[in-house]
DNA sequence: AGTTATCTTGCAATGATTGCAAGAAGCCTT
DNA sequence: AAGGCTTCTTGCAATCATTGCAAGATAACT
């Protein structure tokens, strides 16, 4: 790579840890994001696509190390629904540790212009289809296994996931309807019981 | 009301009826909008709180008068997993005649700094709870008539609700796990068909 | 008729994002 | 080593939604 490039990506992935680490994405602006990294603000969207672009990369950065979250869910022992129980407290777990990574990939906003937001669409589009390829081979084996009925897994995988996204989204409503970490952990294990219930499969009359 | 508020909000009414009538929210400007009702640009703000509130009071004065799509879904004869059926139908429907509308629903952002901001979600959590009371009321009378089993009416309502907004989302991704119409339509057929599954009552053993 | 309260306005500002021309740095070829 | 070409960064002005505020006009009240 160009070498101005990958100074001027380091700088701004250098600061951008440092301050994200302390401050949310909301409470910062491009302009200090900048100065911190001595390059003009111009440089963010170049190399980023935009601010939450440059979020994105260095959470991407720090989950590279460390894919636990997800890797344990499906990996664990037991039948295909202790593994789809499992997964949705991991994605929760995923969701409490990168909230403003996590509504990226669950509620994308428009790329914008810059070839870097592009990229970072693909991106978050490979992330959430590899994750979902799991759930996807979860349900298979599961139907495959009689432990589930036969629902078309790749659809069901979908509505799952929709499922989560829809549960963890009423963490950042800002009226009453808002729900606390405790509320979303009551409300997925009851997504939980009865889509698992509701995938069991059906005694033979 | 004072006569220069109520010749405001009805000049900025009309002009944003028309204006969105033809054209998305995302593609006219507050310039426009306020030359159009000859008013200034900071009167939509003291007004609605934001060019998105002034979209929801044009909308919401047009289902003023117009509420067929969520009363006929439950007071349509049959079970209640019929009307929770035909309630997730109906807010597809919902969703494709107000699709700007129903995002601020279902994923309202922070309310900004204007009173008529907050009153707007106030307003949106109201209209949030109205139809959660009647899917609330359905599950009840479901439980009650043993056509569904004994699940808490008030968290089951808040997962299905959760779950029909997760699924609307999938429809302005820009990737390629957008969904189309069809697609929307055939999630939500399977997230119905697994949840009332789920929603049965078990078989005594 | 005078006073007070409310409403609207013009204006400057903030912050994210965008486009573009100019200059510097790096790569490649001779 | 030098020259030409490509790529990268920058400064700058701009767009747009939103915000705050002082000033003036309008309406209500006494």
């Amino acid at each position: 790579m160009d070498p101005r490039k990958a100074r001027t990506l380091a700088a701004l992935l250098s600061a951008g840890e440092e301050i994200f680490r302390k401050r949310s994405v909301d409470d910062v602006t491009v302009e200090e994001i900048a100065a911190r990294a001595g390059v003009a603000v111009g440089s963010i969207y170049n190399a980023f696509g935009s601010k939450a672009g440059l979020h994105a990369a260095v959470v991407e950065r720090a989950i590279e190390g460390n894919r636990d979250h997800m890797d344990h869910a499906y990996q664990r022992e037991g039948s295909a629904l202790d593994r789809i129980y499992a997964a949705a407290d991991a994605y929760l777990s995923f969701y409490l540790s990168y909230p403003d990574y996590f509504r990226m990939l669950a509620f994308p906003q428009a790329p914008g212009h810059y070839a870097a937001g592009k990229e970072l669409a693909a991106r978050l589009a490979r992330a959430v289809h590899e994750q979902n390829a799991r759930l996807v081979a979860t349900l298979r084996e599961g139907v495959e296994a009689g432990e589930l009925r036969a629902v078309d897994p790749q659809e069901t995988a979908t509505v799952l996931w929709a499922t989560w996204n829809g549960i963890m989204s009423l963490h950042w409503r800002p009226d009453d309807l808002r729900q606390d970490e405790a509320g979303l952990r009551r409300l997925l294990a009851a997504a939980s019981d009865v889509l698992a219930t509701g995938l069991l499969p059906r005694p033979r009359s």
